[in-house]
This record gives C-alpha cells, sequence and structure tokens, in this order.
DNA sequence: ACACGTTGGTTCATTGACCGAACCCAGGTG
DNA sequence: CACCTGGGTTCGGTCAATGAACCAACGTGT
C-alpha cells in the first residue's frame, strides 16, 4: 500500500488505521457501502472516481478483510461488494467526522441520523439519548436533510433520497431481486420488506430534532 | 485544496471533512498536535515527513483554523502551531480511527489513553466509565504500553514516553524557558492533582457530559 | 571576527499516484 | 449478428510527494 513505507516507522494504531484506509477515495468508498452501495457501477456513478482508482481501491479494501466480494448471480457473473464486521467497524469513526465537517464546515444539515426504533436522532456518539443505547448499525436510519439536493444526476443519489437503514441494500435496478437480508432477524412487524418498510417511518420525521 | 475538485460534487460532510483532513500526513500532523507537538522541527523529525510537503499541511491547517500560527519567543523569532478549538474538536474522530486500527490490524497495545482525575481507562467513545462523563481533552493522560518501543531514535518520540496529557506543550529542549506553562520533571510519578493548564482551558466545552 | 549550529523554511529534479479516455471481454437482448 | 451492460485493464498526461540541496536570520563558541 502507498503509504506503508512511511508510515511503518509510526508506533501507533492512528497510522497503522491510515495505511489501511488513509488513501485518497477509501474512507468514501466505505461511507457508500455503509449507505448500501455494493456495486461497482454505483460506486463509480456515486463517486466519480476512475475507474482504475475504484478497482484498486475494492481490491485493497476486500484484501484488508474490510469489504467481501461475492457473486450475487451467476448467468451474467455479477459480484457485489459487502461490507464485513471489520468495515462496519469504521462507522463510529465516519459518522465523527462527519459530525466535524457538519459543525465546522457545513452550513446546511444534509442528513439525519435516527435510531429506527424510536425515531430519535443519534447522539454525536451513535447512541440514542432515549434508549441509552449505542444503535446497532443496522438499526440506524438515514433521511435527507433540508440541505440535500432533491433532484440530484444520479440514479444513486436519487435512490438514497429514500429514508432507509445504513448496509440496506441500494437496489438502483428494480428488476434486480432483492436477495434475503443479511441483517436484522427480529420479529417485531418488521418484515424483510426492504425499502417499503423504510419509507412507511416517514411519519416519524416530526420527532426529529437539530443538536 | 488538493481534493476539493472531486470530493465538492459529493454532499456529505464526511467528503467536506475529508477536504479539509484528507490528505496524507495531515491527520498524522493533528495527531501529533493533541499530543503536544508544536514546533516544525518536532513534527519533522517525529513523523518523517518531507520538509515541504510540512510546510504546505501546516499552512492549510493554519488557514482553516485548525492550528494557530504564534510566536513564543523574540530574539531568535520562534513560531509554534497550537491546535484551535476546532483541531481539538478532532480527537473523537482521531481516538477511534486509533482505536479501530488497534481491535483489527495491532499486536500488542501501544498507548493507554486514562482519564487524569481517576487513572481510569477512557472507553471507545472517548469516555470514563467510572465517571460516567465525557472526559475533556485535557484531562486525558497518555501512557507507554507494553508494545512501545522504549528506546526510540528521536528525542520527540523519547519525550512522548513520559506519561502527560494530551496538549500539554512537548518541550525537547530542556533550556527552553517554559511560557505560563508548569513544566512536568520527566519520570514522575503524577497524580490527579497535576497539571491544569492546557492551552487556555480550551477542549473543555463537553466537560461533565453523562452518557 | 568568524565559523558553526539551530530553526524554519524554499527550490528543484525525480518518482509515483491520480486522472480521464479508450479499449476489452463475457454474457445477454433486439 | 449488432448492440448494450457490468466490470474491469491499459495507456499517456498531469499533479502531488519525495529527498536533497540551498537559504536566511539569529545565537554561540573560540
Amino acid at each position: 500500500m502507498a503509504l506503508g513505507k512511511d508510515y511503518a516507522t509510526q508506533e501507533c494504531s492512528i497510522a497503522r488505521a491510515l495505511e489501511v484506509v488513509g488513501e485518497r477515495w477509501t474512507l468514501l468508498v466505505i461511507r457508500d457501502a455503509l449507505y448500501g452501495v455494493r456495486r461497482y457501477n454505483d460506486f463509480l456513478v456515486h463517486l466519480g472516481i476512475p475507474r482504475a482508482v475504484l478497482a484498486a481501491r475494492l481490491q485493497a479494501l476486500t484484501a484488508e478483510g474490510i469489504l467481501e466480494k461475492r457473486r450475487y448471480q451467476e448467468s451474467p457473473p455479477r459480484d457485489e461488494y459487502v461490507l464485513t464486521d471489520r468495515g462496519i467497524a469504521l462507522w463510529p469513526t465516519l459518522r465523527s467526522l462527519g459530525l466535524w465537517g457538519r459543525e465546522h464546515f457545513g452550513e446546511s444539515r444534509l442528513r439525519w441520523f435516527r435510531h429506527a426504533d424510536c425515531g430519535t436522532e443519534l447522539g454525536p456518539y451513535g447512541e440514542c439519548p432515549r434508549c441509552a443505547m449505542i444503535v446497532p448499525v443496522p438499526d440506524v436510519e438515514m433521511a435527507p436533510g433540508p440541505g440535500l439536493d432533491r433532484d440530484p444526476a444520479d440514479p444513486v443519489s436519487r435512490a438514497l433520497l429514500a429514508p432507509r437503514r445504513l448496509l440496506e441494500p441500494l437496489d438502483t435496478d428494480p428488476r434486480r431481486p432483492v436477495d434475503g437480508h443479511p441483517q436484522e432477524p427480529e420479529g417485531g412487524g418488521r418484515g424483510p420488506g426492504g425499502v417499503a418498510d423504510a419509507a412507511s417511518g416517514s411519519g416519524r420525521s416530526a420527532e426529529g430534532r437539530p443538536v
């Protein structure tokens, strides 16, 4: 990896982490993966990243055990890149970084993050203030804020406008069948409806509060 | 800044943040600043960063309001770079990133971070489990762990071996007069009553916040 | 007086990463 | 059989990073 030569002399977990995710685009790829992006082409159009760079990043992240490449259909062989636990564990870091960016450089709020179970907006550490717990990543619901463009050009941004849970597979092609939900085997009335389920919770939006 | 052209199209606070701190070396400079490094030469020898790159990073960080360049002596004019509140606010992000690096790629523990008031090790979000509060950055005490090299080559790493609070100015030159900051004799056992300084009390905005 | 060290830079040639565009290939589709 | 889509690889041009050298202001030793 590019940074290894120099960062290796740093005896520091931060430097070690940056060797893995510190290159350009890498954290944005992981962010997109948290948002549900899984396919090469979706990363490509959403990030506007050069193809060669994206291929290199996906390969490196797979080699580091942050993404997992897996085939989701055979007939025309198609692969998707899914976050592993190691990748999902970066959520607090990205949450923290995004919060810092908004507080110090953002003019208006672009996205809300709420606890899907109760609709309460997450605190700075990804906790639900009402439930007094750290919200598991699949239970974080993402919704567009007032500052977000309501009519983006690319289909991935368009698909991300609907309120949705983190990690929920993004479907930009309606013909593609939704393969069984990897997470949330929870029973309470929350069926494997995917996008439709998240949209049905839009009535809770009034409960969100600005920080 | 280098990444602005492409990241600007990303409507995302994470991308915004990465425009500011996403370039190579930048987060390591901020990490060192949190550890108490303040002088050009100390950054240089500790990071092993090319001089031109360090100068560019320090200038950019100063322009972004993350560092503040200030003169600490006149006779030979000498400047130091000190973290602003905006820079200190990156502590949770760096803490989170370092934790991820250690848990997933670190073989042994390199540093401890404790609540200086009670000696309890910090939790994953920078909180003190015993006091049930987010520990203000100047009250975080850093101590070397078992995996850290006990006899490093450069004087900055050597100075960082002593247990010390974050933001406490590092002094690699014993002749340098300490301006208003009580200086810690090396190797000293330390108690909760110690150092009460840390740069005009910045970073205490979250003091006592329950978690 | 004068050489030399320290701090904080700048300049410069070389290297390496990033960039966009073009090309490629396997497997459908009309 | 031409053409489209997904998922890449290849290739020249550009731009930033690198390390070494140079610079300048000030102090210190002799």
